[in-house]
DNA sequence: AATGAATGAGCCTTCATTCAT
DNA sequence: GATGAATGAAGGCTCATTCAT
């Protein structure tokens, strides 16, 4: 006798994650502007006024999921990643793995965080920033650590903006590249980047003649 | 005597690259779809439907920039880029600090190029992806060249796609970052690429254990 | 306790009739472009953005008004002309006195039918065509039902034409005639169509029993 | 050295002629107010400044063509009516023949009268009404001269009116249907009209000598 | 006689957001 | 927990019209 075929009551939790699912998914196909609210309350199968109720606005509904996936990304890389013991392109090759393979499982959210959250000004490119910021520093570490004294901290820092750089470029061009796995994209940049700085690390550096 | 009110009666050519100049800050600045068009006419000193008139719609004028900045990068790096004759480490030096030079000088235009194109779907990307492909082209050309017969194809692709996805990223960090010159990161691009591929060509690689 | 400032929250099919009620007052006042939506709006005591959801374009608002008004001119004929064993002058005059009359007293829905809706090209051309070509095609009925084999099957569409556009003429006339009734009007055409003008002069009038 | 490929000087009347025939044309195929003057400007072959200079508006555009076209429908009428002598039901055959005549030689002229002009209110609406009203009240002087006393004077009108209605009505009809001839029309209209549905029925048909 | 350059004003349409239930 | 009803604000685009040459 009862409800009609709409949406049934679930726990807010639930339904926050549905909202934010759909979110990344329509941020990733339209960009921030295109994606209306009208068309993720629709996937999300719930009412408009429903997705103001716990995610507040438009603008904190991308807030939310730029941080759930940045913060997805980061613990899968950092559950990957080993202790302090294990030696640095152990290490990297472990994070680039992690890496790649969440981009690939996940390229809706690889969007939204290599593309549309970074290309919508403030707020949002700052709360990306702090999570690229921290796989930087990570890896900037791990240039450190192999390198010793022989870069200058400038250097350093320069290298890992490169060598991430590179990742990104590499993850979308893997995403939209038929056959290409997560494991060979990795494998590819280890070479491209650690034969590099292996070089680098015996101070044999190229220079303009 | 001093700057009339309003610059009027210019003829067609030079007001559309006023028109283009103030789109480019504009959609750099905003995106493309927080840019207004009448922000923009403001910004060129012109009123809305001469804009329209000379530029048809916001989406020709947004291609109108894309195609004018992608030409004029392509064409900087291409002046600067020697003859075949020229090792392909020479070249590539030359292309990269061509690059960063441009980058550098026109910041609106890179991240009109490098952001807001490749994040507001067709036909843009495809505008902006054209010249990619070139530069990427180019740049495995060079690889091939240097590496001989040592890396397969499939690989050489991968790792033009690294290089310049490593480029774009250091770009795009000089520009934010104070004090960092063009030449200084495209130094630290040939060292991380070229040392790297160095050793790629030894067949020396890295591989997980 | 007076009438409240705006009457709120109603129900959507009440809105969207005061709408189209509007719309019809306005597109037979103004003609379909110069028209705006923002008074009809306005005059249906709503926000625009309601009339686009609920009617969904200036285009559709329009051909909605010709819908409903020409589905309820037909169907007042077809209420009142008899069944098939009445006469046909019987039945014509029955049709006639019903359209005058629908015309009477809805003059801003005759307006946008007969002239409006005639004349802004496709769609609206055809949606109205329809309607015409049904009550031609009546009136062509009741000819050859009267007429026999005495008048060839192409003249009596001409003929059903120029009743049609005679009565057409003649409803308009009569709205903006002070002092003539639909069925004064109707009278004079029957006259005119029925008896002839031959017949006239020698005072063999038809006349409603 | 010398001029471009654009129109020649031509003397004011041969220009405003074709700028009154571009917008006949333009005004029957689009409507008054989707008619742009670019087009008309374009069809006409010069620039708009002109049509500006010599036309002074659009509105006073679409009313030189009212008049115009108004003027040779009327000119061409009353050309062929004969004088006063000739028998009533001959001087409406020659007028109707005429008219007709007219119409189907300069459809987009008839558009414009029969249409346009009436649909776009004051003050295009009362400048073909002079011309109507006309016709109509010379229609009227047919009737009563024939009918003499017998019919009473606000019948006459009405019926000049369901008179001149039908022929508006066949006008359109003929131009709309191939294969019906102007001498056709004005042949059935005059059977429907003389002759009267009552006589048709006898097969008693008035017919030009 | 004729035109390229330029604009004020307005319209259709959409969207994020809220209120009352 | 959930939604149908409703809107303020803004943006893309077009058009009739004029100025300076």
């Amino acid at each position: 006798m009862a409800g009609g075929a709409k949406a049934r009551r679930l726990p807010r939790v639930v339904r926050e994650r549905q909202m934010v699912d759909a979110a990344v998914r329509c941020f990733a196909r339209h960009g921030y502007q295109a994606a209306s609210m009208d068309e993720i309350a629709e996937l999300a199968g719930v009412s408009k006024p429903l997705v103001y109720l716990y995610l507040g606005s438009k603008e904190e509904l991308f807030t939310a999921c730029i941080r759930r996936e940045a913060a997805a990304l980061l613990g899968a890389v950092a559950a990957e990643v080993g202790e302090a013991e294990v030696p640095p392109d152990e290490r990297l090759w472990a994070g680039l793995l992690a890496f790649f393979t969440y981009a690939a499982e996940h390229p809706d959210a690889w969007v939204v965080l290599s593309r549309q959250a970074r290309t919508h000004g403030e707020p949002f490119a700052g709360e990306v920033a702090r999570m690229r910021d921290e796989i930087v520093g990570f890896v900037a570490g791990l240039i450190g650590e192999a390198a010793g004294m022989v870069i200058a901290g400038r250097d350093v820092e320069a290298l890992a903006q490169a060598l991430v750089g590179s990742a990104e470029s590499l993850a979308s061009w893997a995403n939209e590249t038929p056959g290409v796995t997560a494991k060979e994209a990795a494998a590819t940049l280890m070479n491209f980047a650690w034969a590099g700085l292996g070089n680098l690390m015996k101070s044999e550096r190229w220079s303009p003649r």
